[in-house]
DNA sequence: CTGTTAGCGCTTTCAA
DNA sequence: TTGAAAGCGCTAACAG
């Protein structure tokens, strides 16, 4: 932990009026240039002249004069749910992070709490949110009294809302049951996390397992919870092999994890006595015993489609489908 | 993904003014109260009055702002290296988000990339900087010039700073040593990953485990590149076994799922064959093949001192040592 | 095509 | 103890 003192001479800081006088122009020019003001062309010599003088003061435009001054920040908030937060979590971040510095855009999380996160809003006059989870009445009610430019990109299509995630993650699920019936195995089974923050995506997933089982014929998938926190994982195995399953799905590749090594405790072992599939892959899932066959899902293509949906409402343009190419893919190594 | 346009009736923002005004006082006062000005004292009548005012407006100030006339945000940009963010990341965020968020202050990630990125330090005006690489003479002095109150959190001890960070590698390190050697085992190997972007990391805990067999008297650990991209991990248990290692220290737990994996397709158990101990105890640590064994850093009390330490360098007081409790614990299970 | 200028909402002297 | 007022740096009308 080290610690800088302030600077003994506190050169002020470079402003657009810096800019204007090295480059003889007006402080408006400097803005016009600066931000590919539409209403305005301005000549290419003073262009280059504005911009070269950019260069040599070092100018980087205060991001609070300008936020100030439009009414909304460059700042877009991530909500996250209450979700334990995992591998995926950095995946999005930092890819996602990235997608919108393109823009100019900077990401900022927030992880929701049982407390409202309206001050929040207010205080950062985001250029939009984007959230994993639906936002209550009195939440878009606080959206919309705080004027912000809000884009809501959610898993829950329960309203009527395009849905790029929620197609994922049901398609997703349908894909671990095309890849085990192509495999053999027709009686599912389907390990649900006893985590009840992580719901969300269940029931998402889970539902397109039943989608898939239903158009198959096949039977329902028996749900078994699994506990995350530890040991009694066999009881959910035993209760599957009660059932005569001879295939499960995890709701992610911890909770593949964990139906694992609950079979290990009991001697069996995959894809022989039960096939299992995971989602995420996780860097570990590659090391598993045996390395897991689990649905990767492709977070570059999902965050470059969200930065997108972002820029887009923010100008306020309609939205555009989710790209055709899979958000996901399936990794087949030895679990089934 | 969906859309709200603007609302109809564009309410305007609540101001400070409109505090004032529903309380009867100047916004001046306003801000005394809400700042809890020192150097002016409000009677405790005129303090509720505000504050109630606040209450029924739901008035939030504008970051932008208070910024813009405090000449620095409530923002705390960190740093992160150019390394993949694993488990860790998620849970810094979480943690050091609410600690900061105690002390109004809110957390930016940015990761480095080859980019500098002093433009984004003048653009959000931080209130600090905590960064867990050191920062280079021409980042320094970027700081120094942006007038930025600078608190450098690093990893790295080779300046004449204070490390909490960097003591806690170490000792990571020593922890995995003396939980093996506890245990009978004498001549130690250390499981190193390939991607040369964590060697930071690396440097500090293999220095630790080093420094630990010296004071025993044991020889060198032998240390082997893990690759985490897959196969050919045998290799390097292959080395150690022909060296007579009984039991390796892994950098961290995705080394030891890899190392364990290693072992596996030789037909090698541990710890009977070959001791393994990881670091971070990720979720999955507990489900391995045996359960891994783990020095799990303590990240709530390492995120709430570096909280503490950005609030009192911010301050210009004298920065603490980190807490006297171990910043790390042993987790036995059965890989060492 | 370029310059002048009026604020955005807040903090903080300075004066009352 | 409170109020009036001057900006912080920037953008966008509006003039020229």
């Amino acid at each position: 932990v080290a610690e800088h003192g302030e600077p003994e001479h506190r050169r002020a800081r470079v402003t657009s009026a810096d800019v204007a006088r090295e480059a003889g122009v007006s402080r408006a020019t400097v803005s016009y240039v600066l931000n590919d003001s539409p209403a305005h062309t301005i000549p290419e010599v003073t262009r280059r002249r504005v911009l070269d003088a950019v260069a040599r003061l070092g100018y980087a435009p205060s991001a609070a004069a300008r936020t100030l001054r439009r009414g909304r920040s460059d700042l877009v908030l991530f909500v996250t749910p209450d979700w334990p937060v995992g591998h995926t979590y950095g995946q999005i971040v930092e890819s996602l992070t990235a997608d919108l510095a393109v823009h100019g855009l900077t990401l900022v999380m927030h992880q929701r709490t049982p407390q409202p996160w309206s001050a929040l809003l207010r205080a950062l006059s985001p250029a939009a949110v984007i959230g994993v989870q639906a936002f209550d009445a009195d939440e878009e009610t606080q959206m919309r009294a705080a004027q912000v430019p809000l884009v809501t990109v959610t898993l829950d299509e329960t309203e009527r809302r395009a849905y790029a995630l929620t197609q994922s993650q049901r398609a997703v699920g349908r894909c671990q049951v095309e890849h085990l019936v192509a495999r053999g195995y027709r009686r599912l089974g389907y390990a649900w996390l006893t985590d009840p923050r992580v719901r969300t995506f269940d029931d998402l997933r889970l539902d397109g397992v039943r989608q898939e089982c239903a158009r198959l014929g096949l039977k329902p998938p028996v749900v078994q919870d699994v506990p995350i926190d530890g040991t009694p994982s066999a009881d959910a195995v035993r209760a599957w092999l009660a059932e005569e399953v001879t295939g499960v799905c995890a709701i992610n590749d911890e909770a593949a994890f964990a139906v694992l090594h609950g079979m290990r405790t009991l001697g069996l072992s995959a894809p022989e006595d039960l096939a299992v599939i995971g989602v995420d892959d996780i860097p570990v899932a590659q090391f598993a015993s045996p390395p897991l066959t689990t649905v990767a899902p492709k977070m570059s293509i999902i965050t470059r489609f969200l930065a997108t949906s972002v820029l887009r409402a923010m100008r306020g343009e309609p939205l555009t489908r989710p790209p055709r190419a899979d958000l996901h893919e399936l990794v087949v190594r030895e679990s089934a």
